[in-house]
DNA sequence: TGATCCATGTAAGGGGTTACATGATTTA
DNA sequence: TAAATCATGTAACCCCTTACATGGATCA
C-alpha cells in the first residue's frame, strides 16, 4: 500500500487539502503509517492526472490558495478494490531494538537513555491516541466501530509495551544507582 | 539504520557468509528488521570495498563455494559508532491498520478473514521468537541479558496485540452466526 | 518428481525521504 | 523577535524490493 492509495482513502471521508492531509496522517494515521509532504503532494497530483479525483482552487484572504481535493466515483471504487488486493501485513522497522539487541555494547547509562526516549516517544504516541479517541467521542462525527478498534488494539498494545520497558528502566536505575554507591564507597 | 550497518552488526558477533546473515535476519532480527538478498550481497560487498569486513572463499564439496566475511577493527569502529548515533526510533508501516481503519468498507466475513491472517502471522511470530529464545538457552551460546530483553519486550507486546485481536474475532465470529441463524429462520 | 536447501549475485525500477524554495500571519 | 501555522510544490538522492539468472544436492 502506498501513499497515493492512503490519500484516497483519507479523501473518502470528505475533502481535504494536502495540508489537511497531512494532517489526517500525523492525527489519525500516526499508529500505522507515515508520509511526508514530499510525497503526499506528488501522490494527489497523480491521482488527479489519473481521474481519481479532482480540485479546485480556493483563494483564501491573508492566506495562500487551497487546492480541495475530492474523490471520483472512479476512485472510490479504486480504493475499494486496492482494499480487497491487501494482505494485512505488518512490518516493523525498529533502531530501539537494534540498540536492545547490541546492547552489550553500549554502557549502561546510554541504555538506560534509550528507554527513556523511547518510553517519551511512547507516551506522546499515547497522548496521541487518547486525543483522536477522545476527539472524535462527542456529537455526530463519532469514530466508526472498527477506526475505534483499530485505536484501542494499538492502545493496548503500546501499553503492554511501555510496562514493560518501565520495569526495565528502572532496574537499569536501580544498577546504575548502586554503581554510584559502592564508588562513593570506594572514595 | 540501513542494512550495511545491520551487516556490520551480525558480524561483530561471529564470522558469516551472506546466506548466513540473511538467516540470522529471518531468525534474531525478524521482529524488528527485514532484509533480503538483494540488499544483503551488495552491503557486503560494499563494506570490503571500505575495509570494515574482510572476505576469504571457501571451497566445498558438493555445494557451492561460499565468501565467509570477517570484521575488521575498523569495522568495529563503525559499528560502536553508528550504534552510538542511532535514535531509537520505531516505525510501523501496516497494512493490516489500515484495513481495520477502514473496515466499515468491508464485509465482516472479510474483516473475519483479515483478523484470522493477522492472528496466524502474530502465532508464526510467537513461536519464532520462543525457538529463538529457547535455541540459546542451554549450553555457552546464552543470550546477552539485553538481547533476551529486546525477545522478552517483543513477546509481551506481540501476546497483548494477540489478546485484542482473538476478542474482537470472536464478537465478529459471534456477528456472523446470528446472521446466519436469523437468514436461516426467515427462508 | 517436485520442493527445499545451499549459495551468490545483477539490474531495473519504484517509492519515499530530505532538502530546498517561498512567504504572509499569528502567537508566545 | 523567533517560532509556529498555513500552504504548495520540486528535485536529487538513496535505499530497498522484485525479478531474473544459475545449479547441484537432498528430502518427501
Amino acid at each position: 500500500m502506498d501513499v497515493k492509495t492512503l490519500c484516497l482513502g483519507v479523501l473518502s471521508e470528505g475533502d481535504a487539502t494536502g495540508y489537511d492531509i497531512k494532517k489526517h496522517f500525523e492525527c489519525s494515521f500516526s499508529h500505522f503509517f507515515v508520509a511526508g509532504f514530499g510525497s503526499i503532494y506528488p501522490s494527489l497530483a497523480e491521482l488527479a492526472r489519473d481521474g481519481l479525483v479532482t480540485c479546485r482552487e480556493e483563494a483564501q484572504d491573508n492566506r495562500p490558495d487551497r487546492k480541495v481535493y475530492s474523490i471520483t466515483p472512479k476512485g472510490r471504487d479504486s480504493f475499494l478494490e486496492a482494499l480487497a488486493n491487501t494482505p494485512p501485513r505488518h512490518k516493523i522497522r525498529s533502531e530501539f531494538f537494534v540498540l536492545l539487541h547490541f546492547g552489550h555494547l553500549l554502557s549502561t547509562a546510554k541504555l538506560k537513555a534509550v528507554l527513556d526516549q523511547r518510553l517519551a516517544d511512547v507516551e506522546r504516541d499515547v497522548t496521541m491516541l487518547e486525543t483522536y479517541f477522545e476527539s472524535a467521542e462527542p456529537g455526530e462525527c463519532c469514530l466508526h466501530p472498527m477506526q475505534a478498534f483499530s485505536v484501542e488494539l494499538a492502545y493496548e498494545t503500546l501499553k503492554a509495551h511501555r510496562d514493560v520497558i518501565l520495569r526495565k528502566r528502572d532496574a537499569l536505575q536501580a544498577e546504575l544507582s548502586t554503581n554510584e554507591t559502592s564508588r562513593a564507597r570506594r572514595a
